[in-house]
DNA sequence: AAAAAATATGCAAGGTTTTGCATATAAATA
DNA sequence: TATTTATATGCAAAACCTTGCATATTTTTT
């Protein structure tokens, strides 16, 4: 049910096509949801079934005909209730976890490597996360009151990132140790 | 996939039947990859049907019989093979930043009170990692290397614990003002 | 003594997500 | 000019996950 409600809440200020939404969860939103497009077009078809969405379809020049889609009044408040239901505690899935459970000697130098890797992924999406900061919520008591919660999601992305950074460096060091061991 | 991987994890150690994984995914390994006893057991048929897994009837007195899963030298080569396999990167999905993007004045208390809760929730798990890592993680470069990765896993755990904590009181602290602005 | 909890496994139905394919136009690049 | 990229939507099958039910025994609690 909860791709459902990222789809509804991108949709509070804008209308968007599924091409749209799916573009713009490469972005903001998709940084604590993320959908393919099969997965958006198949949710926007049930939701706008259900009445909480309307399409309509847009003519464009020099480019195919898209559909828009925007919150009803029943969506809107569909999404006004379910903030207030009590979602369930989050679990979180990473295969590097489990991976690091099977560290060995053969393995050790191609987990550094995926630690590297994902330290430079995060590094890239910190760096994008800080730039969106200063452009849009340099003083975040002063913003509109719904966009002090986006600004809170960014900085729990941000805090996120900067505690990942910091493991990597940890676990680097460590498997260092382990890879050519100090005598 | 990933599911299939985290339980023959469990498995490099000791043979375990559905229940006992079930149980033991609750701990540990349960930290970084959930799942429920019906997965586990439609897993456990798929993995023994694959040749990954044996299984064997186990009689017991004062309970009902169990059937003891452990990896076959398929089942362990299949997971050497995996951990090179470079995962994809993580998404993460998380219902409370998503509903952050709908705060409102009417809705703030109710956030301010699920985040409460989910400080309150990580506050335990901390505890419950920092007693394991007492008890067995004192000193890490001691370890056989496939313990270190564990402990990195559970350093990971303890780190993520520690900055979603703090993430939670800067958060409480900026919904307290606009709950109750100061004039 | 009865009820509940723990041990132990599983089916069936439904829902969600992923993977692979398919289509069509226009702009940009090689 | 031919290929690739961007725009735009979708079907179908398979894989995966969740929910609800079902069973059976023993130990613990009320």
């Amino acid at each position: 049910m909860a791709l459902s409600h990222a789809i509804m809440t991108a949709l509070i200020d804008d209308d968007m096509s599924g091409y749209e939404l799916a573009k713009s969860f490469d972005r903001s939103l998709g940084f604590f949801w993320q959908a393919s497009h099969q997965q958006i077009y198949q949710d926007l078809r049930k939701l706008s079934e259900k009445g909480w969405l309307s399409k309509r379809e847009v003519s464009q020049r020099g480019k195919p005909n898209k559909i828009s889609y925007g919150l009803t009044m029943t969506g809107r408040q569909a999404m006004a209730d379910w903030v207030y239901q009590t979602s369930k505690v989050q679990e979180s899935k990473d295969d590097l976890f489990v991976k690091l459970y099977n560290l060995g000697e053969d393995n050790v130098a191609h987990l550094m490597a995926e630690i590297d890797q994902r330290r430079k992924n995060m590094m890239q999406r910190l760096y994008l996360y800080e730039k969106i900061r200063r452009a849009h919520y340099g003083d975040p008591e002063l913003l509109p009151i719904r966009r002090q919660g986006v600004y809170l999601a960014l900085l729990g992305g941000i805090r996120n990132g900067e505690q990942f950074m910091q493991w990597c460096d940890e676990a680097l060091e460590l498997l260092a140790k382990v890879e050519s061991p100090a005598q």
